[in-house]
RNA sequence: GGACGUUUAGCUCAGCUGGUAGAGCAUUCGCUUGACGUGCGAAGGGUCAGCGGUUCAAGUCCGUUAACGUCCACCA
């Protein structure tokens, strides 16, 4: 005996381990080798601020199949990990430790928060990093970036200075959503929207001449401080003689206009509309339509401020009570109406988003989008599954311009200086030293960072030492794949998409493949506020990584949610135990310093049908992962060394070895041959399990995770053994099943004699039938005539058991009976179809010829059936 | 308002380019079978949401309806 392995497998004891020893192997490394075809799959950044959770586990699984695979398949495998520096959740990370010490961002100032900030990256930034190898994630921790690091920022300041100098980049006023908590612009795509019961109040607004009033209706009362119009549909009869008149708005007493605009719905509402240009973002184009002032009336964290002493420092829902309270006293109040209607929330922290007209940075969308939706129009860059496509073009089409400044200090600081003298805008790489304009040296940098995702924006090539012309860059760019959930397309997708386009002048992957969310075993969506998210690290501890990974790969196809449940994560880790016992029952048999595994000679009919199985399970599943059905593939793996491997051929095997001689050493031969190459297979969905087998059998090379992808082999493919061997498996099971039905005990052998054509076959395989089907012995003929047996009818054989007073006659013609109806109801249907002349017209041949067979084989199976029924 | 997805065995889901429905779990029956009870052998269970169409042939393609879900837009 070679090695004993454990009788159950213990991922503890091997997965840390083995880990190391690919770090120490240094095997996860692209040596960026120029002889080799490269194939780079980049990390979506984590937040430095992140805990593993199932959508890390499921995208960064995926991943490392992917480059497992192809990193065994030969290429220049690179998977590039970092993380993201995530400006607003790190500041608001910062924010609640500085608030716990009693200080705050504003007391430290700049320089010393960003210490703070600093250190605070330094100490947990590395977290999820570390929970991402516990999965056996095979990045190249040489490469290891992050967004905030000096090649990063030096791409950041590169691509913004490109594009302010082209005019893609331009600061102005502009609403913008703001966070009232965060105390920051975000950008379109961070606001999410939500349904919220809220109520429609119906004002009355008083004409100034005294002829009358003007009603509207809003979902905002407070506003009403900022309203510097009314405006109502040009075509509106009701309102004709209004417009170009002044209302006095109630409360404030400020002398508004009457103005006419599109934008206004008759049918909703009263038809009129208060505008408030300052905090709504149609109004402010209403505004700028007919040259409306804009008067703010909230301060940053959205209370109202010192225009309106009666309410100023009232927060906005305060102040919205104590206004609906003052207008209903003054008149003013008609209504209230419920009214449900969407509000915009931060992503972030979930906060109502208040409209602001400020001051700030903008890409101008419209000359970056045209390409990137050329990219994939053209083929450049594809999405699995291609329904996605819909979703980035109908986002690039209708995008605006992306505001990218925010009021933070933890990112990438706006390398724009503003002169005190003249007030002239220097945009630069590095600190200007005088005012370009007037050439006075008092310069002050803008205080604003960028958005986070303007430098994830940049990744696929930042990482790779963009803007500096370098190995990396010219090697692994374009990137191969891009694997993200589809509720990142906006954020990051796109974003990556149309700057690998304009900087690099290629699109920066050639496939993005979108995966679903991981949704708990109830299928709602895992959250912080339902507490039902699973941690991967607890399923790692408790099942294995390998369990984990098979799991989320299992029945997984793109785009498509999955939910997750522990009876899942049970049966992969059955299955590497079931794998595991298998390898066990290998080593036990082979001997010490056996060759490395190759076929053998003097093959079986079943050796030569595993090996011709195991042949086509390569090609298939190498052919799946071709097309990301990643799924599937495993499907395959685990059916293939589950039901076929180890239920039927070791099974086999078990004879030969028994048998000694030649037959056993070919029979161990092909064991560890089909399992070593179906580890092999198996090795980027399982690395750790996979990895601890191959290396206690006999092997080549340092690392199963660096021996050669199995191909097809055609001197492996055995087509007549394997059809073969069905047959005996077919009369197998059914013998199997006659004896399960009668209750008959396995101790409880029996004689079979087996009436076939393929009487060589069959009586080849007599000690399969003693092992596996309860047979004492075997006659194999072309007919027999026996009183008081149980007959079994297949398409290729009848066999008889002589165990007539285990049976009932009447129940066993009752049963045949049975048969020989469902043997003709479906000679029938396929008669059917090759009585129809279309059929036979139409058809390809081979499907036509295929129906043919199978009407011969029920013809024999009924004759067969008559003379058993007959008999009794 | 627009777009998309899902609807297949009791539950969770596969089913690629159309050729007589699959898995896991659950259920039932039988097993100290020399790798594994985290196992072995077997069984039951589906008019593939409804309707219409294309085709010799439809779970698979087209149209339509319904339920559920998601995203986008948004009228105060």
């Amino acid at each position: 005996m070679r090695k004993e392995l454990e009788k159950q497998y213990d991922p503890k004891r091997v997965e840390d381990r083995i880990y190391q020893s690919w770090l120490d192997g240094n095997y996860f490394h692209a040596a960026n080798d120029p002889q080799k075809t490269p194939y780079t799959i980049v990390i979506p950044p984590p937040n430095i601020t992140g805990q593993l959770h199932m959508g890390h586990a499921l995208d960064n699984t995926l991943q490392d199949i992917i480059i497992r695979w192809r990193r065994m398949q030969g290429y220049d495998a690179l998977w590039l990990p970092g993380t993201d520096h995530a400006s607003i959740a790190t500041e608001a990370r910062i924010a609640a430790t500085l608030r716990a010490e009693g200080t705050s961002k504003n007391e430290l100032g700049r320089e010393r928060y960003l210490e703070r900030a600093w250190q605070w990256k330094e100490q947990y930034g590395g977290r999820i990093v570390e929970q991402l190898k516990k999965l056996g994630s095979s990045c190249d921790w040489e490469r290891e970036r992050f967004t905030l690091d000096e090649g990063c920022s030096k791409a950041v300041t590169e691509v913004f200075t490109r594009l302010y100098d082209k005019g893609l980049i331009y600061r102005g006023e502009r609403i913008i959503n703001w966070c009232p908590s965060c105390l920051t612009s975000i950008s379109d795509a961070e606001v999410e929207y939500e349904d919220q019961a809220g109520h429609l109040w119906h004002l009355r607004y008083p004409l100034k001449d005294g002829t009358g009033h003007l009603d509207l209706a809003t979902t905002r009362p407070e506003t009403l401080l900022g309203d510097t119009a009314v405006a109502v549909n040009p075509g509106d009869e009701r309102y004709k003689d209004m417009v170009g008149k002044t209302v006095i708005l109630p409360l404030v007493g400020r002398e508004i206009p009457v103005v006419a605009d599109d934008y206004v719905d008759m049918e909703f509402g009263t038809g009129a509309v208060k505008i408030t240009p300052a905090h709504d973002p149609n109004d402010f184009e209403v505004g700028l339509r007919h040259n409306l002032p804009v008067v703010c009336a909230m301060t940053d964290d959205a209370k109202i401020n010192g225009d309106y002493p009666k309410y100023a420092g009232m927060d906005r829902y305060a102040a919205r009570r104590e206004i609906v309270k003052d207008l209903e006293a003054e008149g003013a109040l008609i209504k209230v109406e419920d009214h449900a209607h969407n509000v915009g929330t931060c992503s972030r922290c979930k906060t109502t988003v208040e409209p602001k007209v400020s001051v700030q940075w903008f890409v101008k969308m419209e000359p970056l989008a045209g390409p990137a939706i050329d990219a994939v129009k053209n083929g450049e860059t594809r999405f699995v599954p291609q329904r996605f496509e819909k979703i980035y073009f109908n986002w690039l089409e209708s995008i605006r311009d992306w505001c990218i400044s925010r009021q933070l200090w933890w990112g990438h600081r706006i390398p724009a200086w503003y002169c005190d003298g003249c007030g002239a805008i220097n945009v630069a790489k590095e600190t200007p030293e005088s005012c370009r304009e007037c050439g006075c040296a008092d310069l002050t940098q803008d205080p604003d960072t960028l958005d986070t995702w303007f430098s994830s924006a940049l990744w696929p090539f930042s990482t790779l030492g963009w803007p500096d012309d370098t190995d990396d860059l010219r090697h692994f760019y374009p990137t191969n794949t891009l694997v993200t959930g589809y509720d990142i397309i906006f954020f990051w997708v796109v974003r990556m998409m149309f700057s690998g386009v304009e900087h690099m002048g290629k699109a920066p992957f050639d496939t993005v493949l979108i995966h679903g969310l991981v949704r708990d075993a109830q299928g709602r969506k895992m959250s912080k506020s339902l507490g039902n998210g699973i941690d991967p690290l607890e399923i790692v501890d408790k099942y294995g990584a390998d369990a984990l990974r098979f799991t989320l790969a299992t029945g997984n196809s793109p785009g498509n949610d999955m939910r997750f449940s522990d009876e899942k994560v049970e049966a992969s880790r059955n299955f590497a135990n079931k794998l595991w016992n298998a390898a066990r029952f290998i080593l036990m048999n082979l001997g010490e310093n056996e060759p490395a595994p190759r076929v053998p000679t003097g093959l079986s009919t079943a050796d030569k049908w595993i090996l011709s199985r195991y042949n086509t399970l390569a090609a298939e599943a190498t052919e799946n992962l071709e097309r990301f059905e990643l799924g599937i593939a495993v499907q395959k793996l685990y059916e293939f060394i589950w039901d076929v491997f180890c239920d039927w051929y070791i099974e086999l095997a078990k004879i030969s070895i028994q048998q000694g001689g030649d037959a056993a050493v070919t029979a161990k031969g092909v064991l560890v041959y089909v399992l070593s190459n179906t580890l092999k297979l198996l090795h980027p969905f399982m690395p750790f399990i996979t990895e601890e087998i191959w290396q206690t059998l006999p092997h080549e090379g340092e690392t199963v995770m660096l021996s050669p992808w199995p191909v097809y082999d055609g001197s492996l493919h055995f087509a007549e053994e394997e059809a073969e061997m069905e047959r005996v498996m077919a009369v197998v099971r059914a013998v199997r099943n006659r004896r399960a039905e009668m209750n008959v005990p396995p101790s409880k052998k029996a004689k079979l004699y087996i009436a076939t054509a393929y009487r060589e076959t069959f009586a080849a395989a007599e000690t399969m039938f003693q092992k596996l089907a309860g047979a004492s012995e075997i006659e194999v003929g072309g007919a027999f005539e026996l009183d008081s047996t149980v007959s079994i009818v297949t398409n290729e054989a009848k066999v008889y058991i002589p165990m007539g007073e285990l049976i009932d006659l009447e129940t066993e013609r009752l049963r045949l009976q049975k048969e020989l109806e469902k043997a003709e109801k479906e000679l029938s249907a396929v008669q059917g179809k090759l009585n129809n002349e279309s059929f036979v017209a139409k058809a390809p041949e081979a499907v036509v010829a295929a129906q043919r067979e199978n009407a011969a084989r029920i013809e024999g199976k009924i004759g067969m059936l008559k003379e058993s029924i007959a008999k009794l």
